[in-house]
DNA sequence: AGCACGCCGACT
DNA sequence: GTCGGCGTGCTC
């Protein structure tokens, strides 16, 4: 009887692709293993052998696969493999695009000219050679005489690294790199070796970091946390997830510390994920204290070799037990997972947006652990709506830790006016009086302030204050931010660089200028009021390779004032912080998304929840044109319960999450004409199956041109009872009637499911 | 997404 | 005469 395989292929194309199992490969070809197969005419691929059957196909010319490529074991666990099709049902992307994602592109050769295979990594090291092997203690002034001193030197050397002459039984091997150390020539060293005193060799090292020092016991827990470890534990004796709600610096790495340590000794593995790849440097050294080498770290910016090292790690005998990383390590195989916990679970950067699939890594962490029987610990001071909803239902259990870390006080929180400060005349440019005087309270106590402020550049928009003109990109339909270091204004869509022309291109007007404050503006201004503060800024335009130094010399207080963008307010911690100002509090305000306000508290929360040390009371000074605005109310009296009934409220009368579930579907094209069309054909027969009011569009988003490309956007609100396969399907029967209509024409679609 | 096949302009 | 432009259609 003929045995197919059914594959997953690197493709964007929504199907698995049968081969024909040759005979000499049916005990190699498994699920989870990797084929190379035939694709096309002129293409070889590396898939994923999803599925073996006998079920005859139904295309007639059926390929054999040409080799596996796992020879030992599968390199795609089950657990995987159902976690892959899961992901691509709810994210409504091809297998192929999961696969991509999945697999380091190390481990999938194709005949492409982008093929860059996995290399192990050796080392050449020394061992002793027959000629020191006939006496011990090995004395190289008597083997190599009066001459030869290079030789001696580094024979010397050999025997003191590696211990021959105590312990002439089981050598250190010694790497050839320390020898060369200190100017000695390889030519030295090939005489050593062509006299036999020693003999070189190679050895697979990798790459993977070593830890040497030494491990110790987690930190102890004070009454709180204990008890909150306590209630963590309890909770998943009936649920599989737990959100620990615990406010701004009050310990909770701690508890996850404690976690971590029992589920590793009851021979588990953990995974933890971070929002941000610079985070997980900071946590590494802090976690690396006690686990030592049996943890690793893993995220999307490590070089593909380090992914296939740390893959073949994992599926290995011996696996780590511990992965701490950002989204992407979501994808690791692992093979006996106890727990995973994702660290501050509120942020947005846990959803992948561009390439497809637009996964969330919360919720795929989720669904990774429920494959595994593992259980889940969500962490944040200000959950996510969706999360805090599911704990209050009782679908996930609640800890609550309220008391911050070492009895620091939540600092104080002033909401300041610049409307009516602006009309009064008391605002120095984006400075309030309130906040200039606290920055200087704060520098005459040898305290740190920081300043955040969500708009990068110099000023925003260039604009032309005689006849309004506003200097856009030519490829994407925006205005474009000024940059003073680089005298430049950019397009922060498609990054593209033009100057600023020296008199308006519409009206000829001389007086061209920058409009609004962006944090490199502010930073020059910080530097010229408070001239005898050291003053540093954390955006994406500094962070190249700066992130760590910027963010080391401010906590340890080699700066003392830190200007930033939304990096400064991920979970780091900062323990010399007197004054945190926000200071356009409306630019986060007004995103025009129902999700607004939510990232609004959380993100003004977040930041204010820097501010404080032990003893001394910290001070947030927001400042806002909008003082009445009910979230600064929130904000100021940490009120997260307030804020999240509230917000319930809202998104239940206007039917959004977590009431329904959303899908954007996005259209581009570069013929705007054709685009209309398809966006208003395509949402007819959208609303013919899920009716009129679940469709919402088409609309252009804010930013309606990107790169030559329009854009335009349909949201599906779907109700919580429809399972994400039907929705799955039911978009797709609209969409392939729009296209029997010949309605799409050079319309690219795509799909987010739960946009952010 | 690739890659081949295919049908029209400017070059040796 | 052919090299090569990128339109369109298929990939088990």
């Amino acid at each position: 009887m003929p045995l197919y395989a059914d594959i997953i292929l690197p493709v964007p194309l929504n199907q698995l692709f049968t081969y024909l199992v040759p005979g000499p490969l049916r005990h190699l070809a498994v699920p989870g293993a990797r084929a190379y197969v035939q694709f096309g005419k002129g293409r070889r691929l590396t898939g994923i052998i999803l599925r073996i059957h006998n079920d005859n196909p139904s295309v007639h010319a059926v390929k054999e696969i040409l080799s596996i490529l796992d020879n030992d074991r599968p390199s795609v666990l089950p657990s995987q493999l159902r976690l892959m099709t899961w992901m691509s049902d709810y994210c409504m992307c091809s297998p192929g695009d999961v696969m991509k994602t999945v697999i380091p592109s190390g481990m999938r050769p194709d005949s492409g000219a982008n093929d860059k295979p996995f290399k192990p990594k050796t080392e050449i090291f020394a061992k002793p050679g027959p000629a020191i092997k006939v006496q011990t203690p090995v004395d190289p002034a008597k083997l190599l005489g009066k001459t030869a001193v290079k030789q001696k030197e580094v024979l010397q050397k050999y025997l003191d690294m590696s211990g021959y002459n105590t312990n002439p039984d089981a050598p250190v091997p010694v790497s050839r790199k320390a020898l060369t150390d200190g100017g000695i020539t390889s030519a030295t060293l090939n005489a050593l070796q062509q006299n036999g005193f020693i003999e070189f060799y190679e050895l697979e090292t990798g790459r993977l970091p070593h830890f040497g020092g030494k491990t110790q016991e987690p930190p102890v827990l004070s009454q709180a946390q204990q008890k909150a470890l306590a209630e963590i534990k309890a909770s998943f004796k009936t649920r599989n997830v737990c959100l620990l709600h615990g406010v701004t610096s009050s310990g909770k790495t701690e508890i996850y510390t404690h976690l971590i340590k029992e589920c590793i000794s009851r021979g588990r593995q953990v995974l933890y994920l971070l929002p941000e790849i610079a985070l997980t440097t900071q946590i590494m050294h802090r976690l690396q204290k006690v686990f030592g080498n049996e943890m690793t770290v893993y995220h999307s910016r490590c070089s593909d070799n380090i992914k296939v090292e740390v893959w073949n790690r994992l599926t290995g005998t011996d696996p780590y037990k511990l992965v701490l990383g950002a989204r992407s390590a979501v994808l690791l195989p692992f093979q006996n997972l106890g727990l995973v916990i994702v660290d501050e679970e509120h942020e947005p950067s846990f959803k992948q947006e561009d390439p497809s699939p637009r996964y969330q890594g919360r919720n795929t962490a989720i669904m990774l652990a429920s494959l595994c029987g593992a259980k889940t610990l969500l962490g944040s001071a200000t959950p996510a709506i969706e999360s805090y909803s599911n704990a209050v239902s009782g679908k996930y259990g609640l800890v609550s830790l309220t008391e911050r870390f070492r009895g620091m006080e939540l600092p104080q929180i002033e909401i300041v006016d610049t409307a009516e400060l602006r009309r009064k005349k008391y605002m120095k440019g984006i400075f309030s009086p309130q906040l200039t005087d606290a920055i200087d309270m704060t520098l005459d106590k040898g305290m740190q302030a920081l300043l955040f402020h969500n708009r990068r550049g110099y000023t925003g928009t260039v604009e032309c204050p005689d006849c309004g003109w506003v200097q856009k990109c030519d490829c994407c339909d925006v205005s474009l931010t000024f940059h003073k270091s680089s005298d430049t204004a950019s397009c922060h869509y498609c990054g593209r660089k033009y100057r600023v022309p020296l008199s308006c291109p519409s009206c000829g007007g001389k007086s061209l200028r920058g409009k609004g404050f962006g944090t490199e503006r502010i930073e020059e201004d910080v530097a010229r009021m408070f001239p005898g503060a050291r003053v540093a800024r954390l955006d994406l335009d500094s962070s190249k390779e700066g992130y760590s130094s910027i963010i080391n010399d401010f906590q340890e207080g080699r700066t003392d004032i830190l200007i930033g963008t939304q990096m400064i307010s991920k979970g780091l911690d900062f323990d010399n912080v007197n004054v945190v100002g926000i200071l356009q509090a409306d630019s986060i305000m007004s995103y025009p998304d129902f999700r607004a306000t939510e990232r609004a508290f959380q993100l003004m929360a977040q930041v204010a929840g820097r501010a404080g040390r032990k003893g001394v009371q910290g001070k947030v000074i927001i400042q806002t044109r909008r003082p009445d605005a009910p979230v600064l109310e929130m904000v100021r009296h940490n009120d997260y319960i307030g804020f999240y009934k509230q917000q319930m409220e809202e998104r239940y009368s206007f039917s959004y999450p977590p009431y329904v579930r959303l899908i954007c579907i996005s259209l581009k094209s570069t013929d705007l004409g054709c685009i209309e069309t398809a966006a208003t054909a395509l949402a007819s027969n959208l609303k013919e199956l899920f009716g009129q009011q679940a469709i919402l569009g088409p609309d252009a988003p804010p930013v309606p041109r990107v790169m030559y490309r329009h854009i335009r956007r349909i949201i599906v609100k779907a109700g919580l009872d429809v399972s994400p396969a039907n929705i799955r399907l039911q978009i797709n029967k609209a969409v392939t009637k729009t296209e029997s209509q010949k309605l799409l024409g050079k319309v690219t679609l795509s799909f987010d499911a739960d946009p952010q």
